[in-house]
DNA sequence: GCACAAACTTGACGCCGTCAAGTTGACGCT
DNA sequence: AGCGTCAACTTGACGGCGTCAAGTTTGTGC
């Protein structure tokens, strides 16, 4: 992104190789898959190259959780683009699953992006900062749109709606994740339940 | 617990030592201050002593975990007990609150509980699956109880609606254990929000 | 054409989990 | 009392980690 204009020197562009094998290591063998000396002999460089790109392993992790960001932003914009007006709930229902599945499919990521490693353990950088606060005004946005519609209950602000539901709904996500709830199936009837208790009018289904 | 009948050998009960010194370690420095090798210097033995007790560190993890879930039934059943009939709301109310007081004063604990570290990086043992399972099953019985007294909605059954309400908690735990909102008043109003959003009858306060 | 700075390498330090091989010490049996 | 056995424990080693310090290469601006 930053690093448009001037040339390669020695290697092509290798904070975007880093980036890219970065990416892939998440991808195959788990953020503790990744390490900056395994990295580096990926992308054919010495084991202290990266760091001329990244400050430290917490910058690159940074990097990456904002590639993540970018990515989810995207989908969210997919999905609030293609939507005729008044169909609330089933935009709701369809966040929900759009949300659980990019989890699902990129749970490294996910976990980069919302989870201690770098929130609590390390520093997220300002950049990265600014990024997830945008990505989170935009569900502010779609929860504010949900109450206008009725389909959330509008007793209480849309800010607190807002963390409140995306709280429940990171709950559900990171025991998809974190292998505690391991099947995808009981998961989406747990997802559908969740939306059901926390829209306005509920669903009259008999137990069981 | 298994170890109580054959008398000490060379160390006093070096399982019980060593479990209370990795408490105390992860209390002070969080499970990555934690290592086999710092533990053993603690306590007083060589390296390699633990793994006489423990198979390997996720096995003394899934220890200490199991004493999380020890605690934590404790602090339920305190709740349960001194509970008159027909106070739902407010017990319920009560238990939200004590669930994150725990998680905030245990946090390390309550990740290896709930986290990834055990139940996606490691394998959960017997006995922790067992313990797990039955705390759980305390909380499908509360929220069992919730619904007959009209406090939770019931239209969808107890294990289901067990599943998501846990998981709304579960997922606002986590953000503030693992530092994605660090405001413990913040969080505590959106535990509020969170529990209207979930019961029956919601108040009806005005927005902001 | 040369100085300079950025990009990159090599070497080293102190951590880590854990395996293999040895040592110590308590116990039961004759 | 002597001895075999076996669990508890130690020492040494291996390969991995993040990253700091010091050196080398290479492109760019004057």
């Amino acid at each position: 992104m930053t690093k448009s204009k001037t040339k390669p020197y020695h290697h092509g562009d290798l904070r975007t190789a880093l980036l890219e094998a970065a990416n892939n290591i998440i991808r195959d063998s788990g953020i503790d898959g990744l390490s900056m000396r395994r990295l580096a002999d990926q992308v054919g460089v010495s084991r202290t190259a990266p760091y001329h790109h990244f400050k430290d392993k917490n910058a690159l992790l940074c990097a990456i959780a904002e590639m993540g960001f970018a990515h989810q932003d995207a989908m969210v914009n997919a999905i609030l683009g293609e939507l005729s007006p008044n169909e609330g709930r089933e935009l709701f229902e369809q966040w929900v699953q759009a949300y659980i599945r990019f989890a699902h499919d990129n749970p490294e990521t996910y976990d980069l992006m919302y989870g201690k490693e770098i929130w609590k353990l390390g520093k997220p950088t300002p950049s990265l900062q600014q990024i997830s606060k945008a990505s989170f005004r935009l569900w502010v946005d779609l929860v504010e749109k949900m109450q206008q519609q009725g389909v959330l209950p509008a007793n209480h602000s849309a800010l607190k709606t807002a963390q409140a539901s995306w709280a429940s709904l990171h709950g559900l996500t990171r025991l998809l994740i974190d292998g505690v709830y391991v099947e995808r199936r009981e998961l989406e009837e747990i997802a559908e339940t969740l939306v059901d208790l926390l829209t306005l009018d509920r669903k009259t289904n008999t137990p069981r």
